[in-house]
RNA sequence: GUGGACGUAGCUCAGCUGGUAGAGCCCCGGAUUGUGAUUCCGGCCGUCGCGGGUUCGAGUCCCGUCGUCCACCCCA
């Protein structure tokens, strides 16, 4: 035997059994987003090293040490999408769509970033990503919000918790920074390894440290809050208003910082305590240098990101169960003749009836065994064509599911009687 | 990248202090030849993650490697 090949580190395939969670999720956020008149952007995997260096930032994280790079056959490096954000924008600029001013976007698909792999957290994960250009207000903020809210609110899902904060302009968490560096490089000597190195790059992350010894010394720390221009500030108030009023709860978190570098003002996290360390479902902010940065017009830019493998994680955890389909009927045929007519009529059955789902045996087998197949599959009725029926010009109906006696119904009226026993309605009689 | 636990049939797992592998489920077939689910009978599937080492002999001990899980880091 040779040896399987087995998938690389920290990739999943979505079996059969776990579809049915993805089309669910995939459904809802579709109906969401339309109802928010929001538009689907398909934007590619890959994209120049490049973009992602100059939006993330060249010293996240993400870009240090996590992004699937590689030099293709020309010599150009390209990336494998770590996030959806820097290729949204992009696209929204290289295809002239800001002459239209204002966007409200959204994709969503596989990302990748070259980490350790942990609960909820993988080398290939998914995102559903929602962005909106050109609206500076603080109303755009709130709409974003509402609608995560309401698509989690649509899943299922409750008892997750909504953070925000606003980081400011560039300027005034200039400013904060400087002072949050003088507050550390007091505490210097307690700091921990890790909190020593943020110092250094990004003191703003020794703000959201899990160890608890940093933790008290952050809770001395001054608050970005304090620090803010006045712009943001009523920016953010007004933003808090907008969403008492559409009834959203909310914990203002002062210590919330974002990974990436690009946010400014707004950010938040819808986080659960279920996922074992990866508390963050969905998370966003705005970005208004953004789209200036990677050479488009100034625009205003604000989004977010939904994780759905954490998303699907949450919907198992709480027992929000979604069916597998199954056929409704399910044909057994005997004989050469048998197979040639149940070709036919289950392809009439696919034409005339809507949405009914049909199996087909193939393979052959004997009564016996087709039934057990049929059995097998789920289906609630198993449609019989045997000899006997043939030459009659009839098929049996029995049901696999309920007690009840099989029937029998001529074939010119199988679509019709099919439509009632199931609740679906045929276009027209089979022939 | 750092630390810890683990890696035996498709799945869940058993295999005491080393003597060359087992159960349940699943899957396939059958129980007088046109009817599934229960029951009974039978069957398939493993170079015990991979590679080295110790030993007369290793699934069982040692080393390495890959992978999984968990935590840190980071983040959706």
């Amino acid at each position: 035997m040779s040896k399987i090949i087995e998938p690389l580190r920290g990739v999943h395939d979505v079996l059969p059994a776990q579809a049915p969670a993805w089309q669910f999720l995939e459904r809802v956020t579709r109906e969401v987003f339309s109802a928010y008149g929001y538009e689907e952007c398909r934007v590619p995997i890959i994209e120049q090293t490049h973009l992602f260096k100059r939006s993330i930032g060249d010293f996240t994280d993400i870009v240090e040490k996590e992004m699937f790079s590689f030099l293709d056959q020309g010599g150009d490096s390209i990336t494998l999408r770590p996030e959806a954000t820097a290729g949204m924008v992009r696209a929204v600029i290289s295809n002239g769509l800001l002459r239209e001013s204002r966007l409200r976007l959204w994709c969503m698909g596989p990302m990748f970033r070259r980490e350790r792999p942990q609960a909820g957290r993988f080398r290939q994960f998914h995102q559903i990503d929602a962005e909106a250009f050109g609206f500076e207000g603080p109303d755009i903020d709130a709409e974003l919000i509402v609608l995560s809210a309401r698509l989690l609110r649509r899943l299922g899902l409750s008892r997750l918790k909504l953070l925000i904060n606003s980081l400011g302009t560039p300027a005034s968490r200039l400013v904060y920074r400087e002072q949050l560096g003088l507050y550390f490089g007091a505490h210097e000597a307690a700091l921990d390894e890790d909190s020593k190195r943020r110092l250094k790059g990004n003191p703003l992350r020794i703000l959201d440290s899990k160890n608890p010894e940093m933790q008290r010394i952050v809770a001395g720390a001054p608050l970005m809050i304090d620090s803010l221009d006045t712009e943001s500030k009523e920016h953010f108030a007004a933003l808090c208003a907008y969403l008492r009023d559409a009834g959203i709860e909310y914990d203002v978190e002062p210590h919330l910082v974002r990974g990436l570098d690009y946010y400014t003002r707004t950010v938040f996290e819808w986080t659960t305590d279920a996922l074992g360390s990866q508390s963050a479902v969905c998370a966003g902010g705005r970005y208004d240098g953004l789209v200036a940065q990677l050479g488009g017009a100034d625009t205003p830019g604000i989004g977010w990101a939904m994780g759905q493998e954490r998303i699907i994680m949450l919907l198992d955890k709480l027992g929000i169960a979604t069916m597998r389909e199954r056929p409704h009927v399910y044909l057994v045929m005997a004989g050469t003749s048998g197979e040639g007519l149940g070709f036919k009529i289950a392809e009439n059955l696919r034409e005339n009836v809507p949405n009914l789902r049909v199996q087909l045996n193939l393979g052959g087998g004997s009564l016996k065994t087709q039934f057990k197949r049929a059995d097998k599959s789920g289906a609630e009725f198993a449609l019989v064509l045997g000899e006997d029926e043939i030459s009659r010009g009839i098929v049996a109906l029995k049901s696999l599911r309920r007690e009840q006696a099989q029937e029998e119904c001529v074939l010119a009226q199988l679509n019709e009687r099919l439509g009632v026993l199931l609740g679906l309605s045929p276009t027209r009689s089979g022939s």
